[in-house]
DNA sequence: GAGCGCTAGGAAAACGTTTTCCCAAGCCAA
DNA sequence: TTGGCTTGGGAAAACGTTTTCCTAGCGCTC
């Protein structure tokens, strides 16, 4: 009769225990004012039933869903899984569940995704992007729930957290100071990426601060492929160290590096950027790099949307130091 | 007074449509006997009140809460993201949204974000993990609600999507007969992988219908480092072809032809596995590698997943084709 | 002109909780 | 003994939908 297939509701646990819905409830959630003798019966009656309270129906006159959505426009890339597991791993924390909706820089499904998260009354909405240039951000403004941006660029009372790519790169650049080098070349990635042009600066003020003159600066795409070319212009007058925009273009320039005979870091040293353990560990020799901190990032954007959805209220761009992981290359 | 900063219920939508709201359920849902003039005018208000449905009380009696949840014990990693991908697209098309959860192989927080994702009423669920062995599946048995595991093994009577990886090293090994290779080398994984065993079978099937004997086969990490070391440990004897087990090996092997004065492929064909694109193409030459087709693998889940949560009842052990793509090195 | 069958739309129950309000019983003091 | 206060716990409304059932009115047919 009552161990029917179904899973157990309130109800259940009212009627076995023998006392009204609204006693469980107050059992359940600790209110009220309930002996102990009640309270322990309830609860043993819950755990008999295997009793889990839907949380949908709690959701419905709290008003609150425990869900947030997050936003990729990077089909759940490289850089997005690092920030989707700090979040996540705050969030759950406090209860509260990540849809993941992949956007991939269509309006549409951009619209679709958003329309569907709001249907399910989320609470809060994570909007990541691929890092290429400043977002138009379609209609998530006058969203009636707290918008987070993470490694992407929001508007201007939103709410956004980035790494610091400036910082990073005074910190590669500092580093190959220490070392004695002093002619340091930086090769990098288009300059229609922010963090490009955010690099180069923190490049050229630690340069500047250690009264040094940049050596070359090369732009080009992001791989390998890259690096080998653009090393291989510089050969004719090599620099004694290189900072690379990324661990990609770091090691095509080791490999050109080892096969003109020169080497790392006795004769160039290398700093890359990203950490990506597939590259730096591959590379020979192991690569030094600036770690953007991206699980970090997730973590901290996880905090500050729990406390937003608690009733906070943030703004501003929040910039989070990167970390110079050392290895062979320097 | 009806337009504060609430968001509209269909208690609104009725009042201002001058109807009850039963009626503009009908009207939302296309159900029941209205009028098409009464259907219009409802319609009508529900845009101009920007009213959207919530989704928590329609699952509150359909008992259908439109969405799943996602286990992953890989930390997001580089296999779960196309099968997510494949998975999200095609859930989303149906309306179901997808919770992501990393337990990262710990039993406590596995444990945790299922009470979690339960209590959310969460209509299905998809359990992913790192290719490693056989996975225990802790008390995922028993669930009320369909089960389905991606790239990992689920128990007997589950309903489990892998790729085939015999298949593919079957694919691969014949590519190489037919450029008229006769010495193919294995060099693989660590055999704790039952993807290694199984890619190890599908290389022998290929060799001996044929009528080819096995060359060396190598287990080692699945590093680039291995792929150098192995290659170096086969130069004295040099096959004329080798397969390796991922796309790294491969690319180790690639370099230490290279550096040895080998030509690849004239010398020596190479075929990866992964057609992970960061490695394929940066490997020199290009390499040829074998296509999991994990996002097809992801969408295939999906569909399944969704006809199980409308009733269907499906189990068994199912391998999706690889592909193998093309590129220099063969 | 009376009865019948349709049709359009309303009333209300149901889904599973939380929370507010209220009442009964018990206790103590006067 | 009576009155008041405290305490434990129940009843019911509320959250926002869907769906079942019912009724009022209308147009037919005989």
């Amino acid at each position: 009769m009552s161990d029917d297939r179904r899973t157990p509701t309130i109800h259940d646990v009212a009627r076995a225990a023998g006392v009204s819905i609204g006693t469980v409830s107050k059992a359940l959630n600790g209110t009220g004012s309930l002996s102990q003798a009640t309270r322990d019966r309830v609860m043993t009656t819950i755990r008999a039933l295997n009793f889990r309270p839907n949380l949908l129906a709690k959701s419905l006159h709290t008003g609150l869903s425990g869900s947030v959505g997050l936003i990729s426009n990077d089909s759940f890339g490289r850089f997005t899984m690092p920030i989707m597991e700090g979040l996540e791993r705050v969030l759950s924390e406090d209860g509260i569940g990540v849809f993941m909706a992949n956007a991939t820089d269509d309006p549409d499904r951009e619209r679709a995704h958003l329309d569907q998260l709001l249907a399910k009354q989320i609470d809060g909405l994570v909007v990541t992007s691929r890092r290429a240039d400043r977002r138009p951000s379609i209609e998530i403004q006058g969203l009636p729930i707290p918008v987070i941006y993470v490694f992407s660029q929001g508007g201007e009372d939103a709410l956004t957290f980035l790494p610091d790519d400036e910082g990073g790169a005074r910190l590669a650049t500092e580093h190959l100071i220490a070392q004695g080098r002093r002619r340091i070349a930086h090769i990098t990635g288009p300059d229609n990426f922010e963090a490009v042009r955010l690099r180069e600066i923190g490049w050229r003020a630690a340069l500047s601060a250690a009264g040094l003159q940049p050596q070359a600066l090369l732009h080009g795409p992001w791989s390998e492929a890259w690096g080998r070319e653009a090393m291989a212009r510089l050969l004719q007058d090599p620099p004694d160290a290189i900072f690379c925009g990324n661990d990609q273009i770091a090691r095509g320039v080791a490999d050109t590096l080892r096969e003109a005979g020169l080497r790392c870091p006795e004769d160039v040293a290398l700093v890359g950027f990203d950490n990506w353990d597939v590259m730096v560990s591959a590379c020979r020799p192991a690569l030094t790099s600036v770690d953007m901190n991206l699980t970090a990032l997730g973590a901290e954007a996880g905090r500050q949307l729990s406390a937003m959805i608690k009733g906070a209220r943030i703004t501003g761009t929040h910039r989070l130091p990167c970390t110079l992981i050392h290895r062979e290359s320097t």
